[in-house]
DNA sequence: TTAACACATGAACACATGCTCATATGTTAG
DNA sequence: CTAACATATGAGCATGTGTTCATGTGTTAA
């Protein structure tokens, strides 16, 4: 006559109602992969300090290069993550690659994310 | 003659200026770790989830298993990474432990990536 | 005390990620 | 055309990460 819930928790210590109020206000499986992508994307020490340097201007690769002392085939491995991520965007002028943020989205999420690190 | 720079970018195509400036301007690298830090911690499908349901409402380690239908393991792991990252909170109450959200930067941060993901 | 339960945690494993190296692409100068 | 250069990209490798399984800890009830 047991539940068919699984095994771990017998139902006994959970609160049905608030589980099931929750279900329903939870966003979407599709919501939370796109978001926790986003945030997967931001979560890397070489792809944060670009987009700070993009904070201040447009940028090409080779100047990026030069601020993070990395080479330049780690700096476009991750460039191409950004633009993946929508986070930068790119223009081509001669031989060389200028980028920049996308939008101001990034701006505002890092700054906040800023303020909750530099409490 | 040639200057000490790195060797696979000739400083001709680079801005020195803009560079040099862009370099004062930029965050600390501690500051940067940190930051990357807090956006990888809420980088992952299963953390994002948990979040999304604390939104809500204090909930019980066998709630969020419940939620989540995840093994209570797991969903144990990463409530460690969470407490970790002062992302959750706890409080004991008998043989229960209740989580909930820190403090309210993590939802506004959400909230924000939130509209960046569904534009 | 002992049994049952909620939760935490270490080890092991599969998989993802970031870097380096080598090389390809595309543009400009000569 | 060819050489030089800025950038992109694939392969390989070392390291990191998330899950599961087994087990440990702490609390309540009998």
């Amino acid at each position: 006559m047991e539940q068919d819930k699984n095994d771990t928790c017998q139902e006994l210590c959970i609160n049905a109602s608030i589980v099931e109020e929750v279900n329903e206000k939870m966003m979407e499986n599709a919501t939370h992969h796109d978001l926790a992508s986003l945030f997967k994307t931001l979560g890397d020490h070489t792809r944060i300090r670009i987009i700070n340097a993009l904070y201040h201007s447009e940028l090409c690769v080779c100047d990026i290069t030069a601020i993070l002392k990395m080479n330049q085939s780690a700096v476009s491995h991750q460039l191409r993550v950004l633009r993946a991520a929508k986070i930068v965007k790119n223009r081509k002028e001669g031989k060389n690659v200028y980028y920049s943020l996308d939008d101001e989205h990034i701006y505002n999420l890092v700054s906040l994310g800023l303020e909750h690190v530099s409490e």
